[in-house]
RNA sequence: GGGAGCAUAGCUCAGCUGGGAGAGCACAUGCCUUACAAGCAUGGGGUCACAGGUUCGAGCCCUGUUGUUCCCACCA
């Protein structure tokens, strides 16, 4: 066999593997009428991002489901891309045109595009290469882009036949305007902080009159835009000025003062100022009361040529100016201090302005209907459930969503203006004249679609709608939705409604959702406070599988995570203990096939029933997306039941001179590691192929072996307990030479009083090599003198050591009755449980017997511990 | 204002449908026991935030309290 190093070195075997999958073909979704599908389109990541931690772990998820599904028989089909990410790729883009001393509008938008298609280009295999290092076995022949062409056409068809049913529109409303990036931008996209700012107290004259109403405002530049005062219709202090006319103090035009019912009596002064084009409140108020909308603020957040004086200047420098004039002219009142939750840009973090602008919307309400239908029917079923109340709550309250947004970089809104008729022409293609009148002077919306939009249609835009292909219609729906509790509002609801309007159809039975990956502090990771954890470095150092290990063990759905270096280490060391079991494994093999001898011994049913159980179980928390337990338990199943109990009492038998014995042990070592190789392989895929490979083996590769199924026949149940008697009377012993600090070198006899003699006998062995015995007695009763013997005290046994030396008869009692009290005091619980009718007769069966089961084996302890005792006493 | 999560060992966290609490790291002691010192054995350490309740039985279910984090809405 092939001599395997004595450390892991994840870095030689991780790309090697990985190439050998991808020549292998496995990653490939195939349509087979034979099998079911599995479908998982992959979040897609900004084309031009690097890999962070959070993809690392929403990618880890992901690959472990559709490794696991591709193992147990299903078409599997995880299929990758990447989104062109409207705002955050061109600043990127932009920032490298500012270097060069340019701005977009320098080269003009034809050429800006091209120069971002050549950014992406340049890095949008990055984050893909960095996938591939992770291990993700996606199917890279399906690899798609938003902005390719048939997502193109997705989007283009999305837009025209909603457009057609009434379910789009062009309007002006107010939205919020990121005056940096310079574009309007969705609820979604608008962060709230909470801010120190200011409450500036104004007078605001009555016209022919002494009188003036004070308001209050935290944005007093926008006063500029101010058509009316507001106050509420119950407020007698004002009830006489509703309808009279104050004077705009720096701007001199006369506002009316309307009553209203959205004005809070308790607030402030009770006075409200209405600024229509610059505040959504407003805006309905404005409406409602017939007041003008004058917009003051430009795009780019400077004050425009309705600002009078204050044209140009930038919206701080307008605040500042004009508290200073109001100032001057006595008519600030006061100023508090003020904190107050402020929009800003998602991607930039400027400040996000209120402004009334003409947008493209998607009408939310009838899409919205069956979204919501849909996840209260259960149809959709949100992993953990209670994201699914975040997300109906959302959905039930959601407002229209404007589409359209300032940029160059996107889909270009299929939208053509007639220049004649000012007819708007919708076409899924370019029209050469205007369908109204026949004018042929068009010109395209400039504007580009939320990247959002596009990202809606993602599960059916990438398998090839709107064309009706084998894809779709194999493929679709998808199954699985993996993301973080973050993108819920953005893209999950999104696709949600999306799939339901345009294919009739879900587009996946569970959104499977998880937590956001902390640094070790909990804090959020960010580029400002540098505390990133940069998932190839780790790669590097531990190696993709440790990696991988970590984002999954010991987490809970939906639950945020902390990112530890140490954890990575330790999964860095399991590796390494896989690899040298295998090693161990290997070097003791001479069989070429892997099968199981025809005679099992006692450990060997042992270590077959429980793998069987665990895979049971751990294929029952995969089912569940209990991840983070199935992790443990493989873990724990190669730790403590393989490592460091089978392969130590295998042991026994390949140093034996029984040939046969040998071989059955060898067989047994290898097929249970091939089963733990097939367990752990969505979670490590690396090193179990790699050790999967050089075991005797059937097939091409370890990531399309069948998964491992319970078997009745490995149900030994009675063996199970037989060997565990042995493995309890090795840690007694062991633990008795601990306390007395007897060195393993150091062996003695060891005589063992038991009624289950046979059991002892057959694992006389393992008590030589583990209890460090040079001989071992077995019989019924307890030798007549055992006055020079220390005793380790089981269950099914009274095992007596002859260590004189080491007898200290008094301690010896005191630590006899201390096991003893312990003894007692729990079968006393046990049988006053046992005592009471409530609990046998209302407590499941399993539960009475296992609690029976527990008080004879206190009992049996119990009476092992009190002949002890008497023999002790009588000796004292 | 509405909603949600979290509170378990020194630290970071698991604990699946209720049946006397676990892991990793850290700590202590002894071991190079020929797979692995990135290891082995053994051990110490917890009023499961607090107060009630349901139940034969509560870390788990219900109510309330405290602390903490987050989401949504937003009063100028």
């Amino acid at each position: 066999m092939k001599e395997l190093p004595k450390i892991y070195n994840p870095k030689e075997v991780e790309d090697k593997i990985y190439n050998m999958w991808l020549e292998g073909g496995y990653f490939k979704g195939v349509i087979d009428p034979n099998k079911k599908p599995f479908t998982i389109v992959i979040p897609p990541p900004n084309v031009t991002a690097q890999l962070h931690i959070g993809h690392a772990c929403d990618d880890t998820l992901q690959d472990i489901l559709i490794r696991y599904k591709r193992m147990q028989g299903y078409s599997a089909l995880w299929l990758p891309g990447t989104d062109h990410a409207g705002i955050a790729t061109q600043i990127k883009v932009e920032e490298k045109l500012r270097k060069e001393g340019l701005t977009r509008y320098d080269l003009g938008r034809e050429k800006f595009v091209d120069e971002v298609w050549a950014w992406k280009e340049m890095y949008g295999g990055r984050i893909i290469s960095q996938l591939k290092k992770l291990g993700a076995s996606c199917d890279w022949s399906r690899e798609r882009f938003t902005m390719d062409e048939g997502c193109s056409k997705a989007v283009k068809e999305v837009f025209v036949s909603l457009y057609e049913k009434g379910l789009l529109y062009k309007g002006s409303r107010i939205v919020n305007w990121c005056p940096k990036c310079i574009t309007a931008l969705s609820d979604v996209e608008v962060e709230y902080e909470e801010k120190a700012g200011h409450l500036w107290h104004i007078k605001y004259p009555v016209k022919d009159s002494d009188e003036y109403l004070v308001v209050a405002t935290t944005r007093p530049e926008t006063m500029l835009g101010d058509t009316g005062v507001a106050v509420n219709p119950e407020d007698e202090r004002y009830t006489h000025l509703v309808g009279k006319t104050v004077i705009l103090p720096l701007v001199n035009r006369e506002i009316p003062v309307v009553a209203d019912e959205y004005v809070d009596i308790k607030f402030g002064t009770g006075c409200v100022k209405m600024t229509p084009a610059h505040d959504p409140n407003d805006f309905e108020v404005g409406i409602r009361h017939n007041l003008e909308v004058i917009r003051v603020l430009d795009d780019k957040g400077c004050v425009n040529e309705n600002g009078g004086k204050y044209e140009g200047l930038d919206r701080y420098e307008a605040r500042k100016t004009i508290i200073e004039d109001l100032e001057k002219e006595g008519l600030l009142v006061k100023v508090e201090d003020y904190s107050h939750n402020v929009g800003v840009c998602y991607r930039c973090g400027s400040d996000v302005e209120p402004i009334v602008s003409a947008q493209w919307f998607v009408k939310m309400e009838p899409l919205a209907k069956e979204a919501i239908r849909v996840v209260k029917d259960g149809e959709i079923k949100f992993v953990p459930e209670r994201f699914s109340k975040t997300y109906i709550n959302w959905m039930e309250n959601i407002r229209d969503w404007c589409v359209s947004r300032q940029l160059w970089w996107g889909h270009q809104i299929p939208a053509w203006y007639c220049e004649d008729c000012g007819h708007i022409n919708v076409s899924r293609t370019t029209p050469s004249v205007c369908e109204k009148c026949g004018s042929s002077h068009l010109h395209q919306d400039e504007d580009v679609l939320d990247t959002w939009f596009s990202s809606a249609l993602w599960p059916f835009s990438t398998l090839g709608w709107p064309d009706q292909t084998e894809d779709l219609k194999y493929f679709y729906p998808t199954d699985v939705l993996v993301t973080a509790y973050d993108i819920i509002f953005f893209w999950v609801a999104r696709m949600i409604f999306s799939g339901m309007e345009h294919m009739k159809q879900i587009p996946f039975h569970t959104v499977f959702i998880h937590g956001l990956v902390r640094d070790a502090q909990g804090r959020k990771m960010s580029k400002s406070l540098g505390n990133g954890i940069d998932p190839i470095e780790m790669i590097d150092a531990y190696g993709a599988d440790a990696l991988r290990m970590n984002m999954v063990s010991g987490i809970s759905p939906g639950n945020d995570m902390r990112f530890m270096i140490p954890k990575c280490e330790s999964y860095r060391n399991f590796a390494n203990k896989i690899w040298n079991a295998s090693r161990f494994v290997l070097m003791n093999l001479t069989i070429e096939k892997n099968e199981l001898p025809e005679t099992l011994e006692l450990e060997d049913k042992w270590i077959l029933s429980k793998l069987n159980n665990v895979t049971r179980e751990i294929t029952e928390n995969l089912d569940k997306f209990e991840l983070g337990i199935a992790a443990g338990k493989i873990y724990d199943f190669i730790w403590d039941t393989f490592c460091d109990w089978y392969i130590e009492l295998a042991k026994t038998r390949l140093s034996s001179d029984n040939e046969q014995s040998k071989l059955g042990a060898q067989k047994v070592l290898c097929w249970v590691l091939t089963e733990i190789l097939k367990l752990l392989h969505p979670f490590m895929p690396f090193i179990t192929e790699e050790i999967w490979q050089a075991l005797p083996h059937d097939g091409d590769a370890l990531m399309v072996q069948s998964w491992p199924v319970y078997r009745e026949e490995f149900n030994f149940a009675d063996e199970e307990k037989e060997m565990e008697a042995v493995m309890e009377a090795i840690r007694s012993v062991r633990a008795l030479r601990a306390e007395k600090n007897v060195p393993p070198s150091r062996k003695t006899k060891l005589i063992i009083a038991s009624d289950k003699t046979d059991v002892f006998e057959s694992g006389k062995a393992f008590l030589m090599r583990l209890a460090y015995a040079s001989e071992v007695e077995i019989s019924a009763e307890s030798p007549k003198d055992i006055s020079d013997m220390l005793t380790a005290i089981t269950k099914d046994a009274r095992i007596f050591i002859p260590m004189a030396e080491l007898l200290d008869v008094k301690e010896e009692l005191k630590r006899i009755e201390k096991e003893l009290k312990k003894a007692r005091d729990d079968l006393s619980r046990i049988q006053g449980k046992l005592a009471n009718p409530n609990f046998t007769q209302k407590a499941p069966e399993a539960v009475v017997t296992a609690e029976r089961e527990k008080a004879e084996k206190l009992q049996a302890l119990l009476s092992n511990l009190e002949e002890s005792e008497k023999h002790l006493k009588s000796m004292a």
